[in-house]
DNA sequence: TTGCAGATGGTACTTTGTGTCAATTGGTTA
DNA sequence: TAACCAATTGACACAAAGTACCATCTGCAA
């Protein structure tokens, strides 16, 4: 692991504490155990990824908790819910303004490293009634397994 | 109705012909409809919704139909399959390049016309393996609607 | 007209996510 | 430190979204 993720992975802790005071809500170690799990992935995994992965370590963690806890992990703003090509959410908990790259086929999320593109403006007006919060730019693609897989069928 | 849309409608049943003559695929009544109610609207609803709105006047028209067909017409390239904020599949038979704003409260998706910001170029190298196809910008935002519901209980 | 590959409809099923509520626990107070 | 209480959790049932299966039907080409 290298010392920048080592020291993502303290300030997401640490701002985990930082919110739960700030809104009232309990320190409980299910919330830590699956913010810590969540920063530690860069492939920004569904609830049921979650749940799977820290059934085993976090005994009797049950798969309520873990929708519920990424919801209001999501409300508070310390990570993302973001929206792949298949209809599952999947979750980020890097909240800074980076982009992603969704895998048609498979629904695997990426973030995309140097765009090569300026950022547009965000228009913060409603151009057709709507009140803008926030943009995202979600290229669409085939991850680098998929390319295989479909490279001797087709 | 505008002559626009009227012409819309028109291309589209077109398209259709076309691309299933292409791909060898039948042109059943069912499909003609599923375009045509989907071409009509500018709502971007989702399977379940042009299904309720269908069944009424395509006799026996079935719910894993509508899924499979909007699946199709989607591989195809003839309709966008759109996200919204909810975790459903939405739809839409514009497939020109355009963006999306989607209300993260009820999951309404509109399009955003006048962005107001230069598209970015897009780069069809692969940054993290993946292999670009498109990409599309999503605002998120509060629909009129759910404005006027939480302006009153916030 | 006929034949058949492909499409449909109905059912059952899986996956994804939510509602409910009794039991538990974090965090504060005394 | 002990006790209290609102918040949280886990278990279960449920709802919504989407898929698999297969017998029947049909578009369309010969
Ligand atoms: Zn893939
Ligand atoms: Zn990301
Ligand atoms: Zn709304
Ligand atoms: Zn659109």
């Amino acid at each position: 692991m290298t010392d920048a993720k080592r020291a993502f992975i303290a300030r997401k802790e640490q701002e985990l504490e930082t919110l739960c005071r700030a809104q009232g809500l309990s320190l409980t170690p299910q919330r830590r155990a699956l913010l810590d799990a969540l920063a530690r992935r860069k492939d920004h995994p569904t609830a049921d990824q979650l749940y799977d992965a820290l059934q085993k370590t976090v005994k009797g963690l049950s798969r309520t908790t873990v929708y519920r806890t990424l919801e209001t992990f999501a409300n508070i703003g310390l990570i993302l819910k973001v929206s792949s090509q298949q209809a599952k959410a999947r979750f980020d908990a890097d909240t800074s303004r980076h982009h992603h790259i969704s895998c048609v086929q498979c629904g695997a999320v990426a973030d995309l490293i140097d765009p090569g593109f300026d950022l547009p403006e965000l228009p913060d007006k409603h151009p057709s009634g709507f009140r803008i919060y926030d943009y995202a730019i979600t290229f669409t693609g085939l991850c680098p397994r998929c390319q295989q897989d479909s490279s001797h069928t087709a």
